[in-house]
DNA sequence: TGGTGTGAACAACTTCACAGCG
DNA sequence: CGCTGTGAAGTTGTTCACACCA
């Protein structure tokens, strides 16, 4: 039963696009905007209006011929092909500064993700509650929390040197999915999704750029 | 004055790569390891050998046939590339949950950067000292500290309203690289250089794959 | 001999340009 | 008429395969 991905010839880039229309359908729902054409919605996104409509046309015809798409039904179809019509349910490893910082997060719930167990091995850590109410269980508890509170995505947010085991302890648990934020890459069995967070490796981009601006 | 980055026709992808390449080989010289051939780093960053030395031929040729690379001589020679042969300055805006972690992560100066300032628009923020040290600015000051202090890339940490017009006034204090964790897209002058630290955007994508993983 | 450096083949993604339809 | 949907063209990035050389 190894990976599948079914059908799928579909662009990570537009996936990741597609994340980001929806953020801008969002706010236009907000705003009372009804209609929106492609045209438009590239110029808020800084991409261009084909690519937009190519995006769109993976998954159906969303639009209507001279007039463009309606927001409201757009961002259902976009949340439904991403999955978002539930929430998703997370654990967190590791609970330093960052892993802190994500669990106090707002916004994970307001987008459909929500933590429901976190943990670390730190004895002095341990058994403590976060500010946001979770109780932080040691790893050794992780198996039987993962399964018992039916945890989908797993956040890594520990130092680089703990990130390869805990992934895989996240994986034997039968977790599929890891969004791991430690700058490292994870080694990891075939069908498991893995997201990496990485801003190291932004800064040493910004950081060539500007070298190579001065020449 | 408008952008220029001379003669550059290399992919971001290489640039992305030299610093994951940079990583293990920084972990190899901590391990003594004298020696490396691409085979053998390709598979420890999981990515095709031929795409390594092509990476690194846009830049010079710093291996030895039939031998390898020397890896303290290839790691001196990608820090060069990217620019890490200094201590980036940078400042942090936005001190909430997020700005408060970055601001402790201790990897950042070992890496090349630091963070010689740090500002929000909370009154109960400002004027306070942080753990690592720091005073939190007001963003009125933004413009003086900015040039006092010489700060060369501006890291956003502010809610998504605000992140557009925090970057704004970066840019014209003379800033000419933003680090932004804030999910939105920013519209900024030609000649700035961006780097998106997006989450929520990879969440959507793992949600998307386990969707897909299901059928 | 064995691994680099690289042209040439390939694959993937983006943009163009316009037919087609509401 | 105007904007979507889409084949075809263009562009960019990746992998192959092997000549070359320490």
């Amino acid at each position: 039963m190894r990976s599948a991905m079914k059908f799928s010839k579909i662009p990570t880039a537009t996936i990741t696009r597609l994340s980001i229309y929806s953020r801008y359908l969002e706010a236009m729902v907000q705003e009372g905007v009804k209609i929106i054409a492609s045209d438009k919605l590239a110029q808020k996104c800084g991409i261009n209006p084909a690519q937009i409509r190519k995006d769109l046309a993976y998954f159906g015809e969303f639009g209507i011929r001279g007039v463009g798409y309606f927001v409201k039904e757009l961002l259902f179809e976009i949340k439904r092909i991403l999955g978002l019509n539930k929430i998703w349910k997370m654990a967190l490893i590791g609970i330093g500064n960052l892993g802190s910082a994500l669990s106090a997060h707002q916004n994970f719930i307001r987008q459909g993700y929500e933590f429901v167990a976190v943990f670390d091995v730190d004895p002095a850590k341990v058994g403590r509650r976060l500010p946001s109410g979770q109780i932080i269980h040691h790893m050794d508890e992780l198996d039987q929390v993962v399964k018992e509170k039916g945890v989908e995505i797993g956040v890594i947010a520990t130092p680089a040197a703990k990130a390869q085991m805990a992934a895989l302890r996240l994986i034997n648990s039968g977790v599929k999915a890891i969004l791991n934020f430690a700058p490292i890459q994870l080694q990891l069995p075939e069908g498991t999704a893995v997201e990496n967070v990485d801003f190291t490796v932004k800064l040493d981009n910004l950081a060539y750029n500007l070298t190579m601006a001065e020449g």
